[in-house]
DNA sequence: GACCTGATGA
DNA sequence: TCATCAGGTC
């Protein structure tokens, strides 16, 4: 039996409008621990990994551990039926085949409950190492937001570099370059606007705009973006969510032959 | 060499929504005296005339005239990548076949610069004659937008006719007739809602509604309108940009024979 | 209340 | 990638 009741309902709703369009159906799994997922995109060339922790829930209960299938665009359907500031509960017995979502309005006026079919999905778990990063960037999700959007106009890849003094996106296309350097800044009025860069040595990483603008489909989550580089290693970029975890998309760089390739 | 610094970049985003529907190609001439155009629209019906006065920018380093030929589109595309508080420069080095736009926010964190490559375009400069016109109308941009806008349902074709009372515009299409007549009012409590006119004689003109809708593209960079009109002469369209220069239009009458000739 | 811009689904 | 739809702004 399992039974999770989230009082902030909408974080539910703004994950599964943050990776539904990047995987189409997950393992959501559920243990003590909290509730969470580990999924690559359709064309298997990213990574998405979301955990809610237990204590973020007003009620967890998880009486074994769960592996629930299901396809996002349908939970998201389901999910944009809530109000905003609905309780969300998810519930499912043991060996059903089936999960329940319900949502209560603030007042209790009006109660619903959405029941879906789950799925059987192939699941590979990967043990995602804890690595250590030349350099982390913390930003503020918009301006991460609006710079991978404006880059966009321009190429189809952009190239990630950071120095102690600042990170610079650059991208190139037919109509010309752009690069967009952000400088740190720590004092800032408010803490949410800040900009801090932990760099043990600069690196340089190129990637495909294209995921880069899914991943921040999840800037609703949190005002921060915080982006992990190093040299061989995907790219991390983190969305906390408030009191509960966080949401993760890891991207393969591009290796720098391929800019020679194209043509 | 150089360098043109504008603290106020949103005008130059609003110059280039303004004009590149218009116009697809143009020269950029950059002399001491300012930062101009002067264009054909691409069917060569009408003409667009920039002036930005170098008085106008915060810096304005130009060593030696240059003409610089730029798709306005692309331009357009990388402007909207500033922020609306941005300063926008403009750099070129002498000789070099690109220009770059640098974007610097209010408070120094981000640097932008995005290059662009330039053309080569044959440019037709025209010298245009300050001519005496028979009637001079002044009203606010918003109004002049409307009433194109609205008689573009209508019908193809605006009579622009100026009396001392007033200016009357009127069409006529498929389903009916329309006239709209504005009154001279210079007893307004905010001078941008004035509608003064200025009329040596009376005089009544067709022009295509089509390049008139175009103009009022220019209607954020200006709360009012001029519109000179003589017989024989291109109407001139004209914006005032604050403090710095113009944006002209130039679109000769249609001559009545059209009329009697369209079935 | 209308227009315009941005976002989403086919 | 384009057309449609919704939300924000004036």
């Amino acid at each position: 039996m399992l039974e999770l009741r989230l009082v902030q309902g909408s974080l539910l709703k703004k994950v599964l409008e943050a990776i539904r369009e990047l995987v189409t159906d997950a393992n959501f799994d559920c243990s003590a621990t909290g509730f969470s997922l580990q999924a690559m995109d359709s064309s298997h060339v990213a990574l998405v990994a979301l955990l809610l922790r237990s204590e973020g829930f007003e009620h967890y209960r998880c009486d074994r551990n769960m592996s629930m299938g299901m396809n996002l665009q349908n939970m998201a359907k389901m999910l944009r039926c809530a109000g905003n500031d609905d309780i969300i509960t998810i519930k499912a017995d043991d060996g059903s085949d089936t999960v329940t979502f319900m949502f209560e309005s603030p007042n209790q006026d009006k109660i619903a409950d959405f029941e879906m079919k789950l799925m059987d999905i192939d699941s590979e778990h990967l043990g995602i190492p804890d690595s250590e990063y030349q350099a982390i960037v913390r930003m503020p999700s918009a301006e991460f937001l609006r710079i991978c959007k404006d880059l966009s106009t321009i190429g189809d890849t952009v190239i990630i570099s950071v120095t102690k003094e600042g990170v610079k996106f650059s991208t190139a296309g037919d109509i010309g370059t752009a690069n967009i350097v952000c400088r740190q800044n720590k004092t800032v009025d408010k803490p949410e606007d800040a900009t801090i860069i932990e760099m043990q040595e600069p690196v340089s990483l190129t990637f495909a705009l294209r995921y880069m603008n899914s991943f921040t489909k999840a800037s609703p989550l949190s005002d921060q973006v915080t982006i992990s580089l190093s040299s061989e290693l995907p790219v991390v970029v983190e969305y906390k969510i408030a009191e509960m975890g966080y949401i993760r998309f890891y991207l393969a760089p591009k290796i720098e032959e391929d800019e020679d390739m194209k043509s």
